[in-house]
Parts: C-alpha cells; sequence; structure tokens
DNA sequence: ATGAAAGCGCTAACAG
DNA sequence: CTGTTAGCGCTTTCAT
C-alpha cells in the first residue's frame, strides 16, 4: 500500500507540540526547549518523517535544485564534467536537474526554460552554438539569472565561465610535434566543434604558434569540409580516410578531441601508416580510455571533473550573490576561472622519432 | 536586474480578469470565452508567464520529476542508458534530477532519500550492489512506491526491470568463440561486476554453457581475484596482465563489458600476444569505440538508449498506476522488459582463424 | 462564463 | 519557550 507521506503537522500533533515548535526543533535554531526538541526529534524519526523540499522550496523561493545543460553524455568528456557537476551539488545540498541539448540549439533553449519552469536556483550550461545559444543565454544574462558557462565563454556574453587554457593546450602540442621533428601537420575537427568557436580555434591556434616559432608551417585543417557524423570516433575516422585518400600527406595528427583522436588513428592504420614510426598523433582531453588505445594516446591532459566541480562553485556563489547584494563585497562581478591543461606523451608520438630532428 | 517572476495573478491582473480564469484560459479547458482566452494568452506572452512547476507540484502532488540513480557517469554504457533516459523524459513532460551512486551503496541510499525528499514522482536505479542496494530498494517497493530497476533485477524483489538477457549474450560470446576453434577461454570480470549478480553471471554461464555445447573446457573466470581499480580499462589491463604474468594461458577471452575488453586487448598486446592471431577477444555492450579500436573489436551488442526509453515507459506507467489504482486493468502487476542482445563481429575475432576447427 | 476561497507542506514574522 | 497566522503560486471545488 502506497504510504502517505508524513508531514510536519503530523509529527506536531504526535508530539503535542504546535508545528512551528517542530519546525524550530528540527532546525537546532535553539528556540525549543532540549527536551521538547529531542521528544520532537524522536517522534519525526519514529514516523519516518522527511521534509518536503518542494514545500520548502516554494516558501523559501530557492528549491535547491541546480540545473545543468550539456550536449549529451555520450562523449566521455561531458560524462566527466557532469559527474563533477553531481559531486559539487551533493556536497552543497543541491539536486540536479539534466537537460540534453543534443548539439541543437533550439533544443537547448526549450531545455533552459523547462528548467527555470522547473524553478532551479541556477544553471550550468555547455553551450552547444555560439549563435544559437547566445540568444537565449544572453536573455538570461541580462535578467542577471544565475548562470555558469561550462567549456567556453560566449564571446561578448559576460557571464562567469570555466574553462581549459585551450591556447596554451593548443601550444604544447604544437611544441612537442615540432620538437620530434614533424613537418607535416594535420589539425582534426568537426564542424560541431569549430562552431564552439574559441575552443577549436584556440588549440588551433596555439598549436600553429608553436608550429610557427618553431619555423615548421601551418596546420592543415582537416574535417569541416565534411558531414558531422556521429559517434564522433567515426567522424575522426570519415575525415582522416578522406584527407588520405585524396591524396593528403602527414607525419603528425593533432584532434581536437581524443574521440576523433582515436578514429584518426584507426583511419591512419588502416591505410598504412604507423604510428608514431609514419606519423605522430595527439589528442586532447585525457580521457580514461587514452593510455590503453594501441598505441597510446599522447594527449593534452584537462581536468575534466575539476571543472564541473569549479562550474558549481561559481554558480553557487552567484545564487548568494542574486539573493544578498552585498556578498559581491570585493571580488569581481564576474569571474573566469581558466584551468591548466598539460601534455601527457605516450606511445602514438614517438619521441624516439625525435631523431628526425638532427638530420 | 534580477526580473521577478510574473505569476498567474499579475496577468490576472492586467487582463482584468480572475486568476482561476487566467488558469483555465492557459489549460484551454473550454470554461472560458474565446474572447477572454486569446485577450488572457496575449497578455500571459507579453508579460513572458511560464508556470511555476514548484507551486503546480505542490497542490498537484506531482512534481513532473523523476529520479534517476546510476553508479557514475564515466562509463559510457552508463552514460547512453541516461541519455535514453533524459530523451524519454522530455518527451512526457518530465524532468531528470540526476544523482551517482559511485559504487558505495551508503551513497546509493542517501541518494535515494534526496530524491524523494525532492519529491520525484518515481525512481529509476541502476543498482549498485545487490545487498547493500537492496535494502533501501526493498523498503520503496513496500510501500509501492514507483520504481524501476535497470540493468538488473534484484533476486527476489519484485519489481519492473529493463534488463538484456545476458544469459543469451554469454551463449553467443562462448558459441562464437567455440566455433572458431578457440579452446582455452578466459572470462574477464572485476569484482564490482560480480556483486552485481545477475548480470556477470549470467553472461559467464551463457558462455559456459555454449562452451559445454561444443565440447570445450568451461572459462577461467580472472578479474575477482585482485582489487578493482579504476578506469575499467586499467582493471581489464591489470587482471589480464597478472593472468599472464603467472603464466596463465588463453586463446579465447571474453570481457564483461567494453572498456575492461579495451584494457585487456592492450595487456595482451604488452605481453606480445597477438588479437586475432593468438588470442580472440569479444567484448559485451558494443560501445561507440568498439569499432575504432585496433583491432577493432567483436562485441555483444545491447541496445543502450532502448533500456533508458523503455525503463521511463515502465515508470510513467507505474506513477500512473499508483494514482489511479484502476488503471492497472489486464496487464500484469510487475513488468519485466527483457531486451535482446546480439553478436558483432569484428576483426578482433578474426574469422579466419576458424580454419582451425577443421584441424 | 467567471470568481471567491481553500489548501498543498513548509517557513517566519509576530504575539504571547 | 511556544503558538497563531499569513502566505509562497497554482489548482479546484463551489458559487454566482
Amino acid at each position: 500500500m502506497r504510504k502517505r507521506r508524513v508531514g510536519i503537522v503530523e509529527v506536531a500533533a504526535r508530539a503535542g507540540v504546535s508545528a512551528t515548535t517542530v519546525h524550530f526543533a528540527l532546525h537546532n535554531t535553539g528556540r525549543t526547549s532540549e527536551a521538547t526538541r529531542q521528544k520532537v526529534l524522536q517522534i519525526a524519526r519514529e514516523l519516518d518523517y522527511h521534509p518536503h523540499r518542494l514545500a520548502r522550496g516554494l516558501r523559501a523561493q530557492r528549491s535547491q535544485i541546480l540545473g545543468v545543460v550539456v550536449p549529451g553524455l555520450r562523449n566521455p568528456w561531458v560524462a566527466h564534467v557532469v559527474e563533477g557537476i553531481e559531486m559539487a551539488a551533493a556536497e552543497t545540498d543541491h539536486g540536479l536537474l539534466l537537460a540534453c541539448s543534443y548539439g541543437d540549439a533550439s533544443t537547448e533553449g526549450a531545455a533552459v526554460e523547462m528548467l527555470r519552469e522547473q524553478a532551479v536556483d541556477g544553471l550550468v550550461v555547455i553551450p552547444t552554438d555560439p549563435l544559437g545559444s547566445s540568444v537565449h543565454l544572453r536573455a538570461l544574462a541580462e535578467e542577471a539569472y544565475p548562470l555558469v558557462l561550462a567549456d567556453w565563454a560566449i564571446p561578448g556574453l559576460e557571464v562567469p565561465t570555466v574553462s581549459v587554457d585551450n591556447l596554451k593546450g593548443g601550444y604544447v602540442a604544437g611544441r612537442h610535434l615540432a620538437r620530434i621533428g614533424r613537418k607535416r601537420i594535420v589539425f582534426v575537427t568537426n564542424v560541431s566543434w569549430m562552431r564552439r568557436w574559441p575552443v577549436a580555434e584556440e588549440r588551433l591556434r596555439g598549436c600553429n604558434q608553436a608550429l610557427e616559432e618553431a619555423g615548421v608551417a601551418q596546420a592543415t585543417v582537416v574535417g569541416p569540409q565534411i558531414a558531422d557524423v556521429l559517434p564522433e570516433e567515426r567522424f575522426g575516422f570519415e575525415a582522416v580516410n578522406r584527407y588520405l585518400e585524396a591524396g593528403g600527406e602527414l607525419d603528425g595528427l593533432f584532434a581536437v578531441n581524443d574521440v576523433i583522436a582515436c578514429g584518426a588513428l584507426r583511419a591512419l592504420a588502416s591505410q598504412g601508416l604507423r604510428v608514431p614510426r609514419d606519423v605522430s598523433v595527439i589528442g586532447f582531453d585525457d580521457q580514461d580510455l587514452a593510455p590503453y588505445l594501441s598505441p597510446s594516446l599522447t594527449t593534452v591532459h584537462q581536468p575534466m571533473r575539476e571543472i564541473g566541480r569549479q562550474a558549481v562553485q561559481l554558480l553557487v556563489r552567484e545564487i548568494r550573490m542574486a539573493e544578498e547584494p552585498s556578498f559581491s563585497r570585493g571580488s569581481p562581478r564576474v569571474q573566469q576561472v581558466r584551468l591548466q591543461p598539460s601534455l601527457v606523451v605516450r606511445e602514438s608520438c614517438g619521441e624516439r622519432t625525435g631523431l628526425l630532428t638532427f638530420i
């Protein structure tokens, strides 16, 4: 039989006190005598009382729920970021309402709408598309709705953001390729990633900067020419395959993420190119599988869970600021957190081919 | 400036009608004249009115939120199931409150507690541990709280469940290994998977059944002997490495999931064993990366998103049944959905080694 | 065809 | 130290 939910009044009745007293007893505000408090707690336990957060939320105008909008969960990068968000949310006693945009700006808009109706206290969004996203995100920002972006900032949108230093990430990748003597570098990215403008572009720019410093030709961008396909492994595979079939050459490859790198590795192998002998490959993310690919993948590590955690921290701060404007005290109005990536060298680069440097 | 949320009463005021009328106009219950209805809708739009679902939920005793508890998101299997859940939830106008148990039964219990306080209408749980989980899940079941399990049923717990036919999945894997002439089969699983009793055990049992039918020796179970480590790739790698270092032999390997298979592939390669020449490898799940590993992974496909979708469907049904008991009409009280797996043959098995069959 | 009023479960200002 | 009371925003019965 469905057990009826026991509320504060039933506890009050059983304890022979008022609902108010129960409330103060449960929240230990020191307004009740220790005796009644114990009695109330005892009865609450007996009755298996649980607060009804909807009711509390309605009254307090605060649901203790954070909304999260992500492009989807199949890229492990996102999955890890969401885990980080979940951990931080649980620690700060928040629930987590999750919605996916699946790469579509209007789905994202609908998700934001829906989450707002559910009265989330704030939103963490990994935007899907700078143009489409910026419309509704800008609307949120304008009414000072607590909002934090993860992964990348939308140009011209002043919102707290936590992201990784993509320029530097690209730079260390490019520098490494140059150092080990690679001359013809290809940068693989899909259109979705190009749309996320700052991300792919910065990684590419960082890479090119390093190449230039080393006197190596700029990277050839492969991928945006062809249609986007899922999963991303397949995209990486097809993009590289087409490039090679069209007679393209390369001795170094830098992929915008590890999943695409995985597909790229496969394409290189299928075309008879050996990694790292013929081609050095670098990914981005350092996902769980990177060390276990064959060859293991050299990649630019980023702290994925940490991105999620920091996003929640910024968001909680935003929420407080929205509630008690005095809280802003001193610290800058909009915080940007930029985490540092680092290169993890594994087999796919074949450090030993570095001998080429001496030729 | 923070925009104050506009409610039904403000719309009413502006339209010169009562809140009741606004309500009926918005919900198109045909109780208002078309004229007033249009006017109200117009004003609602102008004022950018959005219903407050917390308030509605409180009144209606129904939050339109589903709770989901999963072990974590880093295994892409889970990520895909959650995507399926998210899609189905969005389609049925439900929000999705997500919590992770991280493999710990008490964390799971706390998550369930928290979700109930948030007044979710029902729960989808991927249990973490049959012993630990069964305690609080049984409690839910006893009070007829809408609950659906995904992935595996807890023995003796009568709750709707959607899972894949693991016995059959194991069977087709084992049969394939036998058919291509493999004789010394190893089954790799970690302790966490063994705890999820029916899953790993059924996959193993199905495999052994096929081996027996083919007159091949039962599979050696590798993994549970050593401590669990994350990520699972690493576990697969270490488990297989230890087995080989201890002088273990094999010519066929069946892993409890693709991620562990990925680590196993790597371990085999690092020990100089070639796949598929020396060893045939089969995984379970058919995750995105399976076709892009080198060699590409033969694996037992399961419809991951579909599991999530079906779970939501069962749950929505449970919720309706709990609300209007008359709804149960005819159909069995507890539904079990069992989806069919299928073998996807790729390079890691080397069908051509099937020649061995003729020796 | 429309409105008044009660109430979902909890909180907090205000009395005593 | 404890209780009374008035809502939070929406739904729904009952009047008009």
